[in-house]
DNA sequence: TAGTTAATGGAACAGGAGACCCGTTTGAGC
DNA sequence: GCTCAAACGGGTCTCCTGTTCCATTAACTA
């Protein structure tokens, strides 16, 4: 977000506050703090929707003083975008199942099974209308796929190597195929989203691969 | 133009207040107040973006009084609703090549040219923001893509009738495999669009048709 | 063309989000 | 443990958002 819109001031002499307040002393109370406010805005989230989304609420909520939410976090997408970052840095292995169509299907229902969840789904549809938002919450979110595509590109590759699909093949770009669908249908065109989707996304970029249309 | 989705109250009594302004003579002022609004509308998605969306500031911007928009609209997501549905009014024909191929290409070239537009862009982040927020709009969304699909399915039913492609081919799931790609790309994890991503999205979606993976 | 009233618009009002001040708590280094 | 200042939290204030009231304008109907 952007707090220092308030910090006019260069850092320049010595006695200079502090710019990020919970970067000096991270431990204790500060992780206590953010671990809190943090949880009460994902249960904001997922009870009242993105829109709902209140600084004094999740303060009240999380325990905290709303002095503290508005001086770390700015504003509702200075949340969201931490809250991002903290999703960023819980990693899962990717599958590693010995064929590619086995390795995709995992990926799809990975995603289908994140964004139909009733927590994380609220969530989700969160950070994708705050990157609408804020082009530092769309960087951020950038980047949480940035990572995801870097787990599971081994899978393609392996899956090159042993001649299945044609060499060449954009590994990041056959990942992207099997996630496209699921959050179309998600974020964009607001159908539901069932199994058979998962399914036929891999079905498709498998089809995809195999012709060689990810080169 | 249906503005009708606020009136809750049923016009049983006569003596019974028009629950929306504008159904009852929407001739005139007030056709022009509303176009007037939805320009301002796109010109502030366009230059300020979602988050900045101010019912005064677009008020002031149609000249118009800001009672009129209250009343009218209600809120930022009701302007953006309306917009919504004066978009899906607007019918482009499909296009009809001769092969799927050239349709489907035609169909990738028209998604990607509507999101990289420095106007259109803009707003369509704007809807899909607002559809993450609330219902009424995600609804209004999902109809503006049923449309559309509808629009193009004889597209792909013609490709059927050749034989080019599996009888059983599900015809609006082959245009979301076309569509998904592009729109993955501009609202989820934000990455440029270039017309690679259309010709990769045709390439893909076709290999599935032919292979079966749509039925 | 005249009458009725739907719809608009200006202005004043109320409520709440967000910023600021300053005393209190507590993490980090010795 | 002790010290210092980073970080927190309660209270208060201000400005902006959204509402209400009522006079004015101009669509529809006869």
């Amino acid at each position: 977000m952007e707090q220092e819109t308030r910090l006019s001031t260069e850092p320049t002499t010595p006695e200079a506050a502090p710019a990020t307040p919970g970067t000096v002393r991270p431990g204790g109370r500060t992780a206590k703090v953010r671990a809190a406010v943090l949880e009460a805005t994902q249960d904001a989230l997922v009870e009242q929707g993105f829109h709902a989304l209140n600084m004094d609420r999740v303060a009240a909520a999380a325990g905290v003083g709303k002095t503290t939410v508005y001086r770390r976090w700015g504003s509702p997408i200075g949340l969201i975008t931490d809250l991002l970052h903290d999703m960023a840095e819980q990693s899962l292995p990717a599958a590693d199942t010995g064929d590619l169509e086995g390795d995709l299907r995992a990926n799809a229902l990975l995603v289908l099974k994140t964004l139909t969840d009733p927590r994380m789904g609220p969530v989700f549809q969160a950070v994708i209308a705050s990157a609408a938002c804020d082009e530092e919450c769309a960087t951020a979110l950038n980047g949480f796929y940035t990572t995801r595509l870097r787990e599971w590109a081994p899978a393609v590759a392996r899956s090159v190597a042993r001649g299945e699909i044609p060499a060449g093949t954009d590994a990041t770009e056959v990942l992207r195929a099997v996630s496209a669908p699921l959050y179309y249908r998600f974020a964009v065109s607001r159908e539901p989203l069932a199994p058979a989707d998962a399914e036929r996304a891999v079905a498709v970029a498998l089809a995809g691969a195999r012709a060689g249309a990810f080169r």
